[in-house]
This record gives structure tokens, C-alpha cells and sequence, in this order.
DNA sequence: GTCACTTATGAAATCGATTACACACTGATT
DNA sequence: AATCAGTGTGTAATCGATTTCATAAGTGAC
């Protein structure tokens, strides 16, 4: 590995003129200037970054904590953050969670030894403890998906949406809605969007049957599982004429289920999803469903995280975006 | 930002001690290790990664690069090698490309100016470029999904495997297959997946129409319009009974486009595509498709790369993953 | 001819860790 | 009493950059 003495000592200029041509910083004379480059040229040398960031306090690298990487979301946002912070010459440095809880403030602790600029992180459950740890750390900050007092973060309308797609079910006919969410610790996905159905059931005087309303996981044959007990256990008696499903996943589980047993979708009975999943259109019928705009959210996101970068301070923005219904054809 | 030397002078010790106590190396004392730990943790002490890489030359931080992180493929891929590097300490630092290829170069360097422990490149298109830079490189390195002489890579069976479906599709009793493919600068998508089909049809005697080969792009969308100009070429003339697409979206583009002129899929036409994307089995009708272990793949890259790292030294060992042909109704 | 300013360069301190080396203190062994 | 191995600790060099400061030469104004 080059060095920059060694560079200096072949282009016979000290080393602090290298560092000058380089970062095109103080005097340099045209004719050092050249004979730098040439070397610099002809060897390939590479400045260290480590021996950099020690003197300058910068690394140009964020560090991202993503409760998983291969979902559609996940991967969404990261490119929609990958594509800021490129363009301004930061890496991005991934962790991940696997949904284990405790590694997100594991992860925090690892991101500031590794002296990041900033820390952008996709939360789903979040709790005093990791609150604690996110307040006493100087370091610029995002959250993602969840709102988190006091600190900057983009999240989604999650209450509002789910509202919305409720009423528009509503609004279709369907009065017998059966609703599949997910556990509530996830405030965003598992809280607020059951709120929205509540309240959206609740504004239109329908009522909510306890045995139509299941907690499932994330996954396709988790959607499947929970409407096969939604449908078996209302065998002898009366069955809903709708699905909400909090994620387009579960609906299409659901769907699948269904499908299988032979009910007619929409016709028999509607099904509908959120998050707008590539797949959610190709599905048959297709899958009526709430668009996030998650790219955008990873650039808000990105944004977010140098403004507070290069002003040198943690501010607590809070950015929300919009949704967008997409009726198909499952309801 | 607190330093060795302000835990040591807290501790009563030398920094030598504290680094002693935190690297688990050499003589420390038992009074001296606790009153450093009962600091370390009072204080939050993290040692600076910065300055530890200086000295140590190691990073714990590997390299990725992609061509587009927002792919079924890349996130599972990813997914695969965050499994097995975090289990060591390594993170991964990410970078993409977003398909130009001058970026691969670009990001070798960057990486290795950030002094990661190693490199894994998700490689698309490869050029003589690339290769001499790759060779050049002193550091870790393996490719995943193109085989580059010389350098250790994991790779698919891409020639086999479109042979071996082509078989199965001809096998089911079509003979007019038409083929969409992609630029075949990308030997293992776009070459080597056209060759196995060109191949399989040799071998039964059958007959590739010029007209019926296409190529086209990764998305839906372009295998939509792919599809149509296939057909809407064969208008007068004879229509293929079968389509054999080198990726699942082209080919679920290309079934949207089928359904949506009035074609019975798989009665009237046959599609097929590659890949098992997950969405592929809940299109109708369900996709018959290849399955790559994109997971493994991760996976064996990252033992690859590790096995270099702790030997200290690179190597040309070559991972070839099988396939799996999972038959649905979609042929 | 002096002064102020711009330009050009290098010596040396610095960032925050690791680690080779020197030194001191135990006990045990000869 | 001398030697030695095993412990425990600190000093100082080191990693590879940036940056402050000192120095010096050239330029133009007065």
C-alpha cells in the first residue's frame, strides 16, 4: 500500500504539498502540481481514509440500521437514500437487525465506533431503552417509519391511509370487514393502520367482529393461515364480505387462500392490501392497495440526515409524506 | 468525543492498560481491568474504528458492490452475505452502480482507498477493463453471478439450467418457442441463458424463428412490449405456442400482455420464466420457473472472501450453484 | 530601500489507537 | 545469593494522513 511520504519523495515535494495538490487546498506551484499528479497517476495511490477521517473527523459514510434487507420497502428506501448520499460522496455502511430488537441499539453503538457521519435508522419497535440511547447520541439522526419524539424522522400516514382504504372498502358495499394486522409494538404498521380501520368502521356505524380481527406476521403464508382461521372459524355462521389487510403480503395470502377454497374476488368477498408491492398488480384479481412512496422517503430521509450533517447539528424535522389509493380490481 | 487517553488518566492506568483491558491482550492486572471497565462503561467509551484500522490495517468492513440494490435478486443476495459476515464482525459497506458500467472501477478504487478487508462484486457486465483492475487489486475479492478467469467468483449454472427448462417446455409438447432475452453483454443472463435455449432446440430438431428471439430489458414492462411485438409480428403468420423468458418479470410483462389481447395461458400460448422471483407463483397462471439460491449464493460468496481474509492471500476458487426447476401451470 | 502582500514550500504537531520494548516486582529454583 | 520465568505497567514509536506555523522569495506601492 502506497503511502503519501512515498509519493512525496517521488515527486520531490513534502508530503504536505501532496495533501494540497490533493485537496486542492493552500499554494501549490503549477510545475509541483504536475509532477504530483504524474506520480499520482502512474502508481494508482489512494489517500487512506482512515488516517484521513483521524485528522478531519469525517468518514463520509452513513450507517444504516434496516430491520431486514430483502424486502421490497427496505430495498426501496435504501436506494432512494443510495441515491443522495452518492451523489454527494457518502458510502453507506449496512447493518441489520433481523428484527431482534436488541441489535438496534447494539448497531447504534457499532455505527458511532465506526465514527459515522450520520445514522439513519428503519425503526419498527421501538422502546424507552432505544429512545435513551438515540437522545444521548451526538451524532445526526433519522428515523424512518416510526415517529420518534424529539428526533428528525420520516414516516407515512399510516393512520390516515388505512382510514382512507377502509372507507373506500365502505364506500364500495362491504359492510362485514374482517381486518388482518400485525402485532402492535410496531406502532406504524401494527397500531396505527388498526386504528384507522377502527375509526373508519366506527365513523360509518359498522361493527367489529372480535372473531374477524386477526395479528399475523409479515409474510404471504402468514395472510394465508390467518384468513383460513377467519374463514373456518365463521364456517356455520356469517362470513365477512371484505378483507383488510394491513400489508399487500397478507392480502395476498389471503387471497390465496381464498382462492383455493373457491371464492369468488371480488364478487363473494374483496380483499385489500397496503404498500403498493410491485407484485400487488399482477396478482388476479389485482390488488387494490395504499402506495407509499418509500424511495422518496429514503431521499427524504437523506436529505434529512445532511442538512443536519453539514449545519453540524441534530434538528427533530419531521417529515410525513402522502399516500396514494389505488383501487384495483379485488374490491 | 472521548478518547484512550482520557479513560486512562480516569482509570489511573496507562493507555496502554486500557487497550490492554479492551483487546483482551496481554498482562493486565485484576484491580487494574476493573477500574478500566467500570469507566469504559460509565463513560460509553467506544474506541475510535479510525485509529484502530490505522494501526491494525484491518477494518472489519466489506466492500459490496451492486448494479441496483431495489432487485429481488441483489436484497436476497445481500441478505445472504450480511448472514454470514455478521456473524464474524464484517459490515458491509454498500455501493451500486446503477447499471453503468464505468462505476465498477470507480467503486473498486473508492473501496479500497476505505481500506476494506475485501471486496464482493455482484458483476453484470464484465470488460477487459474491469478484469485488469480486478487483477491489479492486492485485496480479498470474489464475483458473484459471472465467471472471470483467474478470480474466485460464485456462479449459476445459467447455460444448463434455460437448456434443461427449454427441455422440460419442449418436452410438454411445444415446438414454436419464442425467446426473450436480454443484451447479451451479459454473458450469464443474456449469452449464456440464450445459448442454453438455442441449444435445447437444436438437439430436438426444432427451429428458432428469427422473428420470435427478442431482447429486451429486465422490468415488466419491456417484457410486455417484447411480448407484443412478437405477436403483433406473427399477426398474419403463424404465433409461437410457447415463450420462454430468461427472467420471471419479462415474463409475467409478457403474460400481462398475452391476457390482456385474450389469449388462454397455458391452453393457447405457454409462458416461461426464470428466476422464482417470489411473485411468480401467485400470477395467474402460477409461473414455471428456475430457482436459483440467490440466498446461497450470498452466503458462499462471503465464506469465499472470508476464507481469503483470514489466509491472507486470494484466490481463483470457482462456487457453481445448481438449480431447480419448479413446474406450475403456467406451461 | 522598506513595507506589506501574495505565493510556495517544508518541518513538525496532531488525530487515537496498538504494540515493541524496557523496567520492576514476585516467587521459585539452583 | 544468583538466576529465571511469569506478571504487570508505562514510555514511546508507529500507522498515514492534515494542518499550523515558520520561512523565503517575488511583486508592487510608497
Amino acid at each position: 500500500m502506497l503511502t503519501i511520504k512515498e509519493i512525496a519523495e517521488m515527486a520531490n515535494v513534502s508530503r504536505a504539498t501532496v495533501s494540497r495538490v490533493l485537496n486542492a487546498s493552500g499554494y501549490v506551484s503549477e510545475a509541483a502540481r504536475k509532477r504530483v499528479l504524474e506520480v499520482v497517476e502512474k502508481t494508482g495511490y489512494v489517500p487512506s481514509q482512515h488516517a484521513k477521517s483521524l485528522r478531519t473527523k469525517q468518514t463520509k459514510v452513513i450507517g444504516v440500521i434496516l430491520p431486514k434487507i430483502s424486502t421490497e420497502t427496505s430495498s426501496r428506501i435504501v436506494d432512494g437514500m443510495n441515491d443522495v448520499f452518492s451523489k454527494q460522496g457518502f458510502q453507506i455502511l449496512l447493518t441489520t437487525t433481523n428484527l431482534e430488537p436488541e441489535k438496534e441499539i447494539e448497531y447504534i453503538r457499532l455505527l458511532k465506533s465506526r465514527q459515522v457521519d450520520g445514522i439513519v435508522l428503519f425503526a419498527t419497535n421501538i422502546n424507552a431503552e432505544l429512545i435513551t440511547e438515540i437522545e444521548q447520541l451526538q451524532l445526526p439522526f433519522v428515523a424512518i417509519g416510526q415517529d420518534i419524539p424529539g428526533v428528525c424522522s420520516v414516516t407515512y400516514e399510516d393512520f390516515q391511509s388505512s382510514k382512507t382504504m377502509v372507507k373506500a372498502i365502505i364506500e364500495k358495499g362491504y359492510k362485514n370487514i374482517a381486518f388482518i394486522g400485525v402485532d402492535e409494538s410496531d406502532r406504524a404498521v401494527g397500531l396505527d393502520r388498526k386504528q384507522g380501520f377502527l375509526k373508519s368502521m366506527e365513523e360509518h356505524n359498522l361493527v367489529v367482529r372480535k372473531e374477524w380481527v386477526k395479528t399475523t406476521n409479515f409474510d404471504i403464508p402468514s395472510g394465508y393461515e390467518a384468513m383460513k382461521i377467519i374463514m373456518e372459524h365463521s364456517e356455520t355462521k356469517e362470513i365477512p364480505d371484505a378483507v383488510f389487510a394491513v400489508t399487500d403480503r397478507i392480502a395476498i395470502g389471503a387471497m390465496q387462500y381464498l382462492k383455493e377454497v373457491g371464492y369468488k374476488i371480488p364478487d363473494q368477498i374483496a380483499v385489500s392490501g397496503m404498500g403498493a408491492a410491485d407484485i400487488s398488480q399482477y396478482v388476479q384479481p389485482a390488488l387494490t392497495t395504499i402506495e407509499y412512496e418509500n424511495q422518496r422517503a429514503g431521499k427524504e430521509a437523506a436529505l434529512l440526515l445532511l442538512d443536519q450533517i453539514v449545519k453540524n447539528e441534530r434538528n427533530d424535522k419531521k417529515v410525513i409524506l402522502g399516500y396514494r389509493l389505488i383501487i384495483r380490481d379485488s374490491i
